[in-house]
DNA sequence: GATGTGTAGCTGGAGCCC
DNA sequence: TGGATCCAGCTACACATC
């Protein structure tokens, strides 16, 4: 046989010499590389090889030849076919010869029941001496220097282990412990073939509780999962993670693991959870509740569309499938009651199995004996079916509104007895919820201890020994755990009952819902509604939701706003009078309380009266009513004032009662509950009435100063919602107070939930322009301007907070920030002027301020500025049309900030950041020739500051930048003299002859104005009035971060319309950029610039 | 959508709606990715946005190429030349800690989703109630590109 | 000077759908 | 099978570190 002459089977047999056969082995290697087709026939071709080896007794030079022919792909890189190829051919041949083997000892096994057992067991079999051989070799390169050998011998290595039954003991050591170590490999996808390749000795028993174990090293079932598990979850690479996850044993012991990869970063990883992990997981009944749960919530609600799709497929095909198609088993799977995704995933459910919608049948019978989950269907499908205007559905399912009003009033009757029936149960129950209540109690008082402590400590730089408050923690913790005990305690009593009473309020509340979007065309059964619910309202001590609800099916089925208040008012005064029998004092309490309200109007400076305080508690405390009452209807009240739309007019009923209630609330901090119900519903009437308005902004002022948290966050969200409504009138000249408290929110890392409150408020704020509209206010200049540095400042505060390096801890702001930034730039061309206007300050400020700089995980310039200038682009913006895009100016202006920032002592890094992104600024042609030159001037300008520099390293610009910058350079210059020629057209086609003497008139009258005011836009155009000197902006602009004064490098939008102004505008704008150039070496940058 | 066609923006009296339903619907969509803050922030249609290499290129040509440079860049092995030299293919690296990635604590999870919507950003805090806006400027609209490019 | 790290822009592969 | 999309790896370069 030579070298040309491919084997057969009958030159095979012919071989005698050891190089004919690695002769033949490479004939047929070099055919397997070609494609898999071939695979089977040369698998044959092989095995005969290898078997003639044997009987020549030569099967080790066999082994020799194969690991030298294997050498040859192990540097081929990944994806490379050809040593794919040869790798599962390796795969098949020795799949083949193993099969051979089994095949051939089972064969012996039954010839052996005849003879005599034979003594070879001990003898290495020579498939098993050609796969130890093979094995001994791989490993040899399992820790080669190139990755792409490592790659492929761990290649080979997952293939191999899936016939590895027979060797001995010490090779398999050392290939699992070679194998773990790859599992740390730096490469990526020596880790995923280590995954791989482990995976299959999960199928393999390594119990060895009964005997000892036979290797050195630890290697149990348990280990190998862990393993594998630690990969799933913490290796960074997601196609490792990918590998294990599909790879991952599925048990129940490792389900959460894979359900927790339905969060994983990388979305085919999560798609995978649902499109395939969830079908081996097998009928939805093998996944607990808790984790069918967080697969809906998750995969539903998920970001991209193909996670979703993939969910929804496994709800609604194979979760139904796997519970028969029957819809309320699959509901009653979803635990209804304790689920926040159900109504979610029933309404996908309608919609993705529309023609299932047909099949629901709800008849009297159905509607007449509800279970929890006949309720929730049938409220759920009347909501679909409303929502989708599928009328018919709803007319042959549902019943008249009378009917649906006697069924609901079934319900509350069945739960008014079920609760009269247990009253040893309710009473257990009060008495818990009273310790509960003096548990928050406690734990508000200290909160707010804590909070005054810390302001103290701020203001007064004091150190106060906060030990003692340290302690009361640690009490409050053993009343916590008092607390949970309670549940168990109860196991017997109070669970059970508490469970149905639950489930009772559940179908209840589902009426409810249906009846809040019922359609009552017949008045008799609108009539029966209203009688219903004004009466249990009134009599039936609803718990919140159930009350809420209620309320809301009340407006609806009212005649008007003011029937609807006039009805709820009498409900809280029957509520009230209820318990006059019981306790006359509360009636009269009420009215004291009025009389107080000159009082408290009066109170509304900053430092209250403790004393005088303290009296009026004692002077109202005989009177007390019980708290639960007051509690109630305070309740009420604030969902009552949660529906109402208009501004108060003449409903003096509610004014009497509820301002009585809400300041008796008020004054009882030492009450949590009592105290911040008072405080919501203070916002709440505050936004219909103005005048309460006015007074209520100071008292949560003040209430805010001095509390912890909880009390914050609400004060913020009324103040924050007082504005909205009101405008920023309503804290007259007091802004800069706000501004300050809404500053130090913001930035108050230790109090996260009331930073997302903040920053979310003034985004609300900003965008529906109640901050920044200062043009329409009628304060003085000086007033004005002083809003104007605020509401600045905190724009800015907005900017950085998202940079933060901070902000990464709190999820929640980042999220929000991310969401209305954007919008708030996008929607409005004034918008993004304002975000271009703050640019230089943010650069500067996030990479050279030690506020930010200091912190680990900063963010880099590279990462900053493209984001502030994806902000700036015209092209996001909405509302313009192609032409007036390209004539926008916010990126010319954000452009001019970022040269300003470049020439100050930032440093090389976000210089480079800065250069490396000037060419995605949006610059075209259509923009006015004498802004692009002044552009093009500035550039000139920004380019001799680095020659002048040269010296100092930071100015030293690499290659590329060099390059950049020049490039922009000259597509400015391009641009401005396309810009020219597009002008000198124009005019041409234009018959405007006098604009040149109208230029030369408005040229000299620039000489004459003041220079500092700003203005933007063609749209916007600065008047007379709003001038204001540089001098005057200095001696007003306290800082509201107490931080140096803030330089005065700023646009000013305008928001007077368009006016044939526009050549006065561009002039100034031209003008500007001169200015704001020049005035990098001179002025007193605010954000102190430390040498 | 008749607004569509008109060319000149519309200036609306006080108090007015801030975003309408297209636009709070187009918003929703376009922070539907980058929700998660800063250091995870990518650009998305930035393409448009990038003026100054804007040339568009031949892309069939270049495609083509490619395409027969794949093919013709498939790799045969011989097996009948000079056997590899086993020391250079397994050489181990001088450091053998550069093999080793370094450990990962991070759970490579998403946070929780707060799941921001615009209809979040136009409400108040307290109770169901859209805000208005206070100045007299164009009512945000889609533009003709933003409604149908991307939108 | 060798080596490792970080960045930008490009490209090709993986996983999916039709 | 082809197309669209996303992601990760590759390359070239600058710079830091040993």
């Amino acid at each position: 046989m030579n070298q040309s002459e491919k084997p057969t089977l009958k030159s095979i047999k012919n071989i005698s010499r050891t190089d004919e056969v690695n002769n033949a082995m490479r004939h047929v290697f070099q055919d397997a590389q070609m494609g898999l087709s071939g695979h089977r026939k040369l698998v044959i071709v092989l095995k005969n090889v290898f078997n003639k080896s044997v009987e020549l007794n030569q099967q080790e030079y066999f082994a020799l030849y194969l690991t030298r022919i294997i050498n040859r792909i192990l540097s081929l890189k990944k994806g490379e076919q050809v040593a794919d190829r040869i790798a599962k051919f390796c795969a098949s041949f020795i799949r083949s010869i193993v099969e051979d083997e089994i095949e051939a000892k089972q064969n012996k096994e039954s010839d052996e029941d005849k003879e005599e057992d034979d003594e070879d067991e001990e003898n290495e079999s020579p498939t098993t001496m050609l796969i130890t051989y093979l094995i001994h070799h791989l490993l040899r390169g399992i820790e080669a220097k190139d990755k792409t050998v490592r790659y492929r011998v761990v290649q080979l290595l997952a293939y191999l282990v899936r016939y590895i039954g027979e060797i001995d003991n010490n090779t398999f050591e050392a290939l699992y412990s070679s194998l773990n170590k790859r599992l740390n490999d730096k490469e990526p996808i020596v880790r995923l073939q280590a995954i791989v390749a482990i995976s299959h000795f999960q199928v393999f028993n390594f119990d060895y509780t009964e005997e000892e174990s036979p290797f050195e090293i630890d290697i149990t079932n348990a280990s190998i999962t862990e393993k594998i598990i630690h990969s799933i979850r913490h290796d960074e690479s997601a196609e490792v993670r990918r590998a294990a996850l599909l790879n991952l044993k599925k048990s129940q012991a490792t389900i959460p693991y894979l359900i927790e990869r339905a969060r994983d970063t990388n979305s085919i990883n999560r798609r995978l959870v649902y499109s395939r992990i969830s079908r081996e997981l097998g009928p939805m009944n093998n996944i607990d509740f808790k984790n069918r749960e967080l697969l809906l919530k998750w995969g539903l609600n998920d970001r991209e569309e193909a996670v979703q799709a993939a969910a929804t497929k496994m709800l609604t095909t194979h979760w139904y499938g796997s519970v028969k198609e029957d819809l309320f088993e699959l509901i009653e799977n979803l635990h209804v009651k304790d689920s926040d995704i159900a109504e979610t995933a029933m309404l996908i459910f309608f919609k993705s199995r529309e023609d299932k919608l047909s099949t629901i049948k709800i008849d009297e019978a159905y509607w007449k004996q509800l279970s929890i989950e006949k309720a929730f269907l049938m409220r759920t499908f009347y909501c679909y079916c409303q929502d989708h205007t599928l009328l018919e559905l709803v007319d042959a399912n549902f019943p008249e509104a009378v009917d649906l009003a006697e069924t609901l009033e079934k319900y509350l009757e069945l739960r008014t007895k079920f609760i009269a029936s247990n009253s040893e149960n309710i009473k257990a129950w009060e008495s818990h919820n009273e310790k509960l209540e003096v548990f928050k109690n406690q734990l508000l008082q200290l909160e707010n201890t804590m909070s005054r402590i810390n302001l103290e400590t701020e203001t007064h730089k004091k150190h106060l020994d906060a030990a003692d408050d340290n302690l009361k923690f640690l009490q409050l913790e053993e009343q916590v755990s008092e607390l949970n005990r309670f549940h168990e305690e109860q196991k017997d009593n109070y669970v059970p009952f508490a469970e149905k009473l639950q489930d009772l309020e559940f179908i209840i509340l589902q009426l409810l819902l249906i009846a809040n979007k019922f359609d009552y065309g017949d008045d008799f059964g609108r009539r029966k509604m209203l009688q219903v619910i004004r009466k249990r309202l009134t009599e039936d001590k609803l718990p919140g939701e159930l009350a809420s609800i209620a309320l809301k099916v009340l407006k609806r089925i009212s005649l008007h706003e003011k029937d609807f208040i006039a009805m709820s008012t009498e409900i809280i005064t029957d509520i009230r009078d209820s318990y006059d029998n019981e306790d006359e004092h509360f009636h009269s309490a009420v009215s004291d309380f009025d009389d107080d309200d000159d009082d408290e109007e009066e109170e509304d400076e900053i430092e209250q009266d403790e004393d005088e305080e303290a009296k009026q508690k004692k002077r109202n405390e005989p009177k007390l009513p019980p708290d639960d009452i007051v509690i109630q209807c305070l309740t009420m009240s604030q969902h009552v004032l949660e529906l109402i739309e208009h501004p108060l007019e003449d409903y003096t009923s509610l004014t009497s009662i509820y301002s009585g209630l809400v300041n008796y609330a008020i004054n009882y901090k030492e009450k949590a509950t009592l105290h911040l119900l008072g405080l919501k519903c203070l916002g709440l009437f505050a936004l219909i009435d103005r005048s309460t308005a006015e007074d209520a902004v100071a008292t949560l002022y003040h209430s805010m100063r001095s509390s912890g948290e909880q009390v914050r966050i609400i004060g913020m969200k009324a103040v924050i919602d007082i504005l909205s409504i009101h405008g920023v009138s309503i804290i007259g000249t007091n802004i800069f107070s706000y501004a300050r408290l809404f500053y130090k929110s913001l930035t108050n890392y230790d109090m996260p939930g009331l930073q997302c409150v903040v920053a979310e408020g003034l985004c609300k704020l900003f965008l529906t322009d109640i901050f920044h509209a200062s043009s329409t206010s009628n304060e003085s200049e000086e007033g004005d301007n002083q809003e104007y540095e605020s509401e600045k400042q905190l724009f800015e505060a907005l900017i950085l907070t998202y940079f933060h390096p901070l902000t990464s801890k709190n999820q929640e702001l980042g999220q929000i920030l991310s969401f209305c930034i954007p919008v708030y730039a996008f929607s409005h061309p004034n918008h993004q002027a304002r975000v271009s206007s703050v640019s230089g300050d943010v650069i500067y400020r996030l990479f050279s301020d030690d506020e930010f700089t200091h912190h680990d995980h900063k963010l880099s310039a590279t990462s900053v500025i493209p984001q502030l200038i994806f902000w700036c682009d015209p092209n996001n913006l909405v509302n313009l049309t192609q032409f007036e895009i390209k004539r926008q100016t916010s990126h010319l202006w954000q452009c001019v900030y970022l040269l300003q920032a470049l020439e100050q002592d930032t440093s090389k890094v976000v210089k480079r950041a800065i250069i490396s992104n000037l060419s995605k600024l949006y610059l075209t042609d259509k923009l006015e020739s004498t802004v692009l030159k002044g552009l093009a001037e500035a550039l000139e300008g920004t380019k001799q500051c680095f020659e002048e520099n040269a010296t100092i390293p930071e100015y030293q610009l690499d290659k590329l930048s060099h390059k950049n910058l020049d490039n922009f350079i000259e597509y400015v210059n391009e641009t401005y003299a396309k810009s020219v020629e597009r002008e000198g057209e124009e005019r041409e086609k234009s018959n405007l002859l006098s604009t040149n003497s109208i230029l030369g008139e408005l040229e000299n009258e620039l000489d004459t104005q003041s220079q500092h005011d700003k203005s933007e836009t063609e749209e916007n155009v600065e008047t007379n009035e709003e001038e204001t000197t540089q001098d005057t902006d200095k001696e007003i602009n306290e800082d509201i971060s107490d931080n140096e004064e803030s330089v005065d490098v700023e646009m000013q939008d305008a928001d007077d319309p368009v006016d044939d102004l526009k050549r006065q505008q561009l002039e100034e704008n031209l003008r500007e950029i001169d200015e704001i150039l020049d005035a990098e070496d001179s002025v007193d940058y605010s954000i102190s610039m430390e040498e | 959508l008749p607004r569509l066609f008109e060319e000149e923006p519309r200036y609306e009296k006080q108090q007015e709606e801030v975003l309408d339903r297209d636009l709070m619907a187009y918003f929703d969509d376009r922070m539907r990715h980058n929700w998660r803050g800063p250091e995870h922030w990518k650009v998305t249609a930035f393409k448009r946005a990038n003026n100054i290499d804007q040339e568009s290129k031949p892309k069939a040509d270049t495609q083509q190429t490619t395409h027969e440079k794949k093919k013709h860049d498939a790799v045969v092995v011989d097996f009948f030349g000079d056997d590899v030299d086993e020391d250079t293919l397994f050489e181990a690296p001088r450091n053998p800690s550069t093999l080793v990635k370094k450990e990962n604590s991070g759970l490579n999870k998403l946070p929780d989703d707060i799941r921001y919507t615009s209809s979040r950003l136009i409400t108040l805090f307290t109770k169901q109630f859209t805000i208005s806006t206070y100045s007299v400027k164009p009512q945000a609209t889609l533009t003709d590109a933003q409604f149908f490019g991307d939108a």
